[in-house]
DNA sequence: ATGGCTATGTGATTTAAATCACCGTTTTCG
DNA sequence: CGAAAACGGTGATTTAAATCACATAGCCAT
């Protein structure tokens, strides 16, 4: 959490950043931003001008109904970036999605400016872009295809485990609200299916805290 | 739809690939495909060294559940591509998506291997798959919100103004089972919420036929 | 026209989840 | 400390949609 920007933490996290003139050129207009867990990185409708990369941490980002309901839509780590921002970015527009620290969370953020130019000019960024592209793109398709085609107890499952790897714990720490919340479902429907899976000797359960035995 | 591959097919269909020289690349390496309405142009798992940019007609694209059960996700039309298929032909991946003709279509196909190179040579190439990917992205947004947020008849009526929108027509040709497919529910639940809709006036219904009153 | 598809209409029943209405327990804070 | 808020458990009821079970209507081919 003390990271400074320099050539060793740009190689640490990003070591696809291959060029040296990209390094270089990342380094002079990088500049790093610290949140706590839980802070507001980007809400719906906010303006952004800069692409964050993450150093360290994680971000949920999720989508707002209508009636201002929530809908978690995928985590981001290190060593990735927010492709929605940088849609955002380019084309001027304003955001779609919220981004909360999930951890304490350390990112480097690039001025607008940049990221279109170096698409041209740097093989390793662009493919880095592309890549980001194509992640986002799938992890949509697979929350399109949980929401369409699966039951709640399978999304609860599949919720369940994505948090474990992303916080590398069997622990998760989080009441039934939010993840009704996340699942956009009713927090009775929650509990039941957990204390269903706790008497199916899945999990364990306790307050502000769920406990994944087994391998999920 | 006897389109031969010439500058001014390409200028009229996608004005935005301004350099000449991309021009004349697209000229060299593009072929012209055809597809009758209802052709099977991509598939779930199929490999695919191509991508499609769309010069006449359109291609309903849309996501399989592990039961077979099938779910719309977007139309594409003249002057667009598809993402997916890039993303498949960078990663080398095999599709996750199925896309059909909807009409008589007529597409050019660009070969895998100058995809990725035109990215870094021509501004306008570069400019086209990023604004793709956004375009797509939001889509898929939409496609969330509608399944996580939506009641049924929201969904029902978003899928016949896209569609009318599509064919620039208010008579949509399809019937109730095709559609309870596109949206993946059954076929009695968009029966009743079809006689609904035309006894509140809002549209009417014939076999294999729905024409849309006013403006859906 | 007759018999056989395919499409549509509609009632009855079941189901997954939401909603409503409470509990008691644990934590927080004035 | 004691009150209030947050958390979790659990029954009863309602609801949107699925499913089941037919009926009827239009279309096509011999």
């Amino acid at each position: 959490m003390t990271e400074e920007l320099s050539y060793e933490v740009l190689n640490h996290y990003f070591p696809d950043f291959s060029e040296p003139e990209l390094q270089s050129q990342i380094l002079a207009n990088g500049k790093i931003y610290r949140f706590p867990e839980g802070a507001l990185i980007m809400d719906f409708g906010s303006h952004v001008r800069m692409l964050p990369l993450i150093i360290e941490g994680s971000i949920k980002i999720s989508r707002e109904g209508e009636d201002g309901s929530e809908l978690f839509l995928y985590y981001l780590s290190r060593g990735e970036s927010c492709t929605m921002t940088f849609s955002c970015c380019m084309a001027d527009k304003v955001s779609e999605i919220r981004a909360v620290a999930e951890e304490d969370t350390v990112i480097l953020g690039l001025p607008q400016r940049v990221l279109d130019e170096w698409m041209m000019m740097y093989k390793s960024w662009k493919n880095f872009v592309l890549q980001s592209y194509d992640q986002r793109m799938n992890e949509m398709i697979s929350t399109i295809d949980q929401i369409a085609f699966s039951q709640l107890d399978q999304r609860l499952l599949d919720y369940l485990s994505k948090t474990a790897e992303l916080h590398q714990s069997k622990e998760i720490k989080a009441t039934h609200l939010q993840i009704a919340g996340d699942l956009n479902v009713s927090r009775e429907s929650i509990s039941r299916l957990l204390k269903n899976l706790e008497s199916r000797g899945q999990i364990n359960l306790g307050r502000n805290k769920i406990v994944l035995l087994k391998d999920l």
